[in-house]
RNA sequence: UCCUCGGUAGCUCAAUGGUAGAGCAUUCGACUGUUAAUCGACAGGUUGCUGGUUCGAGUCCAGCCCGAGGAGCCA
């Protein structure tokens, strides 16, 4: 007998075939039991009728809780009522491991996600979870084609670090033998090492930051992919990053219809992403944001009106705010690149811009709330500049030698930026809570499971 | 760190200061085509913790604990 997958079963119709996995739910009448059957790859109903199977078999299929793990032999048959198009007539369930107390229920009530958080071991068996964790799967393989297609090095950067690689934010701490270390929060710097090594490389992996922030867009552990190119200038920059978005979220489209069916997720949004990102100098964002700031204060729709007032609330010339952000992803409905941002909110080696007063830095702002997903630009390749500005932002200058020393030893123009590969799955699952998007997410009140 | 909101049955939520309730899930029973099945029954409680006000507190007050959303910071 063929011991086959749920996700393989429409080849086998008319055959009788063996399947392992769980019993996911159950329906049915004292005569006729409907196990919806899954898996891994699927969910496939299994009919078991009182007439057609021994009286010890139909019993046990009548008793055993959701999450029972089974083996169930059976003829697959065509079934139009079927979401698949299949179902098995059952003949027969071996009880691997009977189970009673299962804690998650199938219910139209959705429990708060901290509840269901604690129960993330078994939470990931759920449907919705499993399609946002398979869309993630698809998201990485793709970032790792996409890169590896345009014959870019992967070089990882380490995790224990020696001190911040920005000198701002807040780092975890780890003692290590007989110093401080800290687990690293990008792994630019050391990107960059390999771009003058390689040419072009990419740094995949995770990253830590011990701020604590408390939104359904941060987490303390989150993965980061970040390419650095020789020789690569802003707008080049933004091409790198407007392709590699738009390889992903294609990606996602053509291989997840499936997961993102069952999440109920309005694709519309996502297949704008083709089309080219509207590039936005600094300036001319805040002058969207005004007028964006007055038409939203008109509007009917009191969030609108929220929103206005909470626009430009750091004041021109400052950083962009959040709602910033998703008042400028709600006027241009897809991806925008935000460039020359104000040298005094970037980081010490942003390179700037001819007038001085910009760094040649680029956010990329999602569309739909999520916000920022991509942050990078064009580094300093100064020796001179970078010297000041790791003295202006008081950057111990012994932790950075290293880095220095890559202006010292045939500097070029070079940049890249990084992605947070948990706010690009938020954005293409179109999921509430970020911490949908990793399998076990870690939060400033989060360690377990 | 700050602001706002919340914590009652396994889950989602009710309950003018006056007997602690419902739906779903579990358990038991009925039902031969169910798709979040349906119907019937049983069971299920230290109302986050501590103290206070009151004849009487889930409800009011104070402190604490835990959580959520947001700000800041960021991807």
């Amino acid at each position: 007998m063929n011991s086959v997958t749920v996700s393989a079963l429409t080849q086998y119709v008319d055959q009788e075939v063996e399947l392992k996995g769980w019993l996911y739910n159950r329906r049915g009448s004292g005569k006729l039991l409907f196990l919806q059957f899954r898996d891994g790859t699927g969910v496939v109903q299994v009919v078991v009728s009182k007439k057609d199977v021994p009286e010890e078999v139909f019993e046990t299929a009548k008793r055993i809780g959701y999450e029972s793990s089974i083996i169930v032999r059976g003829k697959v048959t065509k079934d139009d009522r079927s979401a698949l198009g299949v179902e098995v007539q059952g003949s027969a369930v071996e009880v691997i491991q009977e189970v009673h107390d299962y804690p998650i229920q199938i219910t139209e009530d959705v429990p708060n996600i901290d509840k269901l958080l604690d129960l993330r071991h078994l939470w990931v068996r759920s449907k919705r979870p499993h399609a946002i964790l398979k869309v993630r799967s698809e998201v990485v393989q793709a970032i790792r084609d996409f890169y590896y297609q345009r014959d870019f090095v992967l070089y990882d950067a380490p995790i224990f670090t020696p001190a911040s690689c920005e000198g701002v934010s807040t780092l975890f701490e780890v003692p290590y033998f007989d110093e401080t270390g800290y687990l690293t929060q990008s792994g630019q710097l050391y990107g960059e090492t390999g771009a003058m090594a390689f040419g072009k490389v990419v740094v995949f992996g995770p990253t830590f930051r011990a701020e604590k922030s408390k939104t359904r867009r941060h987490l303390t552990e989150f993965w980061m992919v970040e390419p650095e190119v020789a020789f690569l200038e802003l707008d080049g920059i933004m091409d790198l990053a407007e392709q590699q978005i738009q390889y992903v979220v294609g990606r996602a489209l053509d291989k997840c219809k499936a997961e993102l069916k069952e999440l109920e997720r309005d694709t519309s949004i996502l297949e704008q992403v083709v089309k080219p990102f509207p590039r936005i100098h600094y300036e001319e964002a805040q002058k969207v944001l005004q007028q964006l700031k007055v038409d939203f204060a008109k509007s009917d729709d009191p969030e609108l009106v929220k929103l206005s007032g909470d626009i430009l609330k750091q004041g021109l010339g400052a950083d962009l705010g959040a709602a910033d952000e998703t008042a400028l992803g709600m006027h241009y409905k897809q991806c925008i690149c935000i460039h020359h941002y104000p040298r005094e909110v970037k980081a010490f080696y942003m390179k700037a811009d001819e007038t001085g007063k910009y760094a040649m830095g680029v956010d990329v702002i999602a569309p739909e709330g999520v916000g920022e997903i991509v942050g990078g630009g064009q580094r300093e390749d100064s020796l001179e500049v970078l010297e000041a500005q790791i003295k202006k932002h008081n950057v111990p200058p012994e932790s950075v030698s290293w880095y220095v020393d890559l202006r010292k030893y045939g500097s070029v123009p070079h940049g890249g930026f990084g992605m947070g590969v948990e706010r690009c799955v938020q954005w293409i699952t179109g999921c509430q809570h970020v911490r949908e998007a990793i399998p076990f997410p870690r939060t400033i009140y989060r360690l377990t499971p």
